[in-house]
DNA sequence: TGTACATCAGTGAACGCGCGTTCACTGATGTAC
DNA sequence: TGTACATCAGTGAACGCGCGTTCACTGATGTAC
């Protein structure tokens, strides 16, 4: 049956909200069209009238999640710790689209490359942002350092199986961010 | 037909070594059992007489090439101006499988998960012994952090689309990593 | 404002395809004599 | 050492299943009068 503007547009705002969740917390390929219309209270077959494949879907997913992702307002050093907290290790579903997405990307199209593309460039001009006691090279290099070694850390501590090894991943990541963050604050 | 012993030994082989190259090129689920095995030269029937399943396969397939990973011996330094270069970004099939695969491996079976945490542990365990200058705590620490950035430094570069933007994210993390195994080093 | 009807968002059965896995068969291996 | 035969690694057709996608249909929406 029909439904109003207003409900489509809702809908499809729903669809793009659980698609990026599920996405995140089991993958691409994991996740199915008919998953992601039943997480969002619809059935398959309406998939096609809002998205013109799967592909398209996870473009659109994509551009949608990093245009919300904020990065936080409160101080870079309040971003780290939360990006590094057992917490964000174990929310895949709720956290950082980079950390969740980014390695899947390689093998997705390149519309999809190019939603993540423009994520990552506004993600680290974000964290450059709040790094204005450095001058630019320094900035942003301190910028692409310590979000790589967040992802990397994040990315790793979710792959390792013994709790104690994972949270040592983060803990000294973190460690060694601060380190580096200071280092350049105080040259 | 049967093959000799020697033979089976060596074909068992080959298909783990060739495993190794496609998942790292495509991923777990993009690799199909029949199109390892061609590449093996066999054909996909006699699959089962060597693993039990494919998720088998991705198991021993992890365990074999991280066993294998040497991490180079030309020091620390070198090392990491490898895994941070262009060449290596570009060389998926033949590269790190941490980088290639850690981010899959969340949703792979338990004994994937354990093949691929004893591999991290001895990779950061050979990265802490490059810096011997350092005390126990700095040591794991730098060993750590530079292999989180270094990780998460590839798998960005690989997910960008541009070209220059990927090639800064080598270059700016390689001058990060290096400032911090320095600064660690002079503390 | 009220009514008649064209529009079209959503439904659910059906499709074709590739996948992991199974199995009856083949023929070279390697052992028993 | 030579032969007869049991073993079993590898073959390729076939299976069941879930996937992305299609399509005829439904019935509420929203417009034309």
């Amino acid at each position: 049956m029909k439904v109003s503007r207003e409900q489509m547009a809702e809908n499809r705002r729903r669809i793009l909200e659980v698609a990026s969740r599920l996405f995140r917390d089991k993958g691409f390929d994991a996740v199915s069209v008919a998953e992601v219309m039943k997480a969002a209270g619809l059935t398959h077959g309406g998939f096609y009238g809002h998205f013109n494949s799967k592909d398209d879907l996870i473009a659109q997913t994509l551009a949608h999640v990093l245009a919300a992702d904020t990065g936080g307002g409160r101080g870079l050093r309040a971003y780290v710790d939360d990006y590094l907290s057992p917490r964000h290790r174990d929310n895949c579903a709720g956290g950082c689209p980079t950390a969740g997405l980014a390695a899947a990307i390689r093998h997705q199209t390149p519309a999809a490359r190019s939603a993540m593309t423009e994520g990552l460039r506004s993600q680290i001009d974000r964290i450059g942002k709040a790094l204005p006691e450095l001058d630019a090279a320094d900035r942003r290099r301190a910028a692409i350092g310590s979000f790589a070694a967040m992802v990397g850390a994040v990315i790793l501590a979710r792959a390792i199986d013994d709790p104690a090894f994972s949270d040592e991943v983060l803990e000294q990541t973190r460690s060694w961010v601060d380190a580096g963050i200071n280092q350049v604050s105080a040259s």
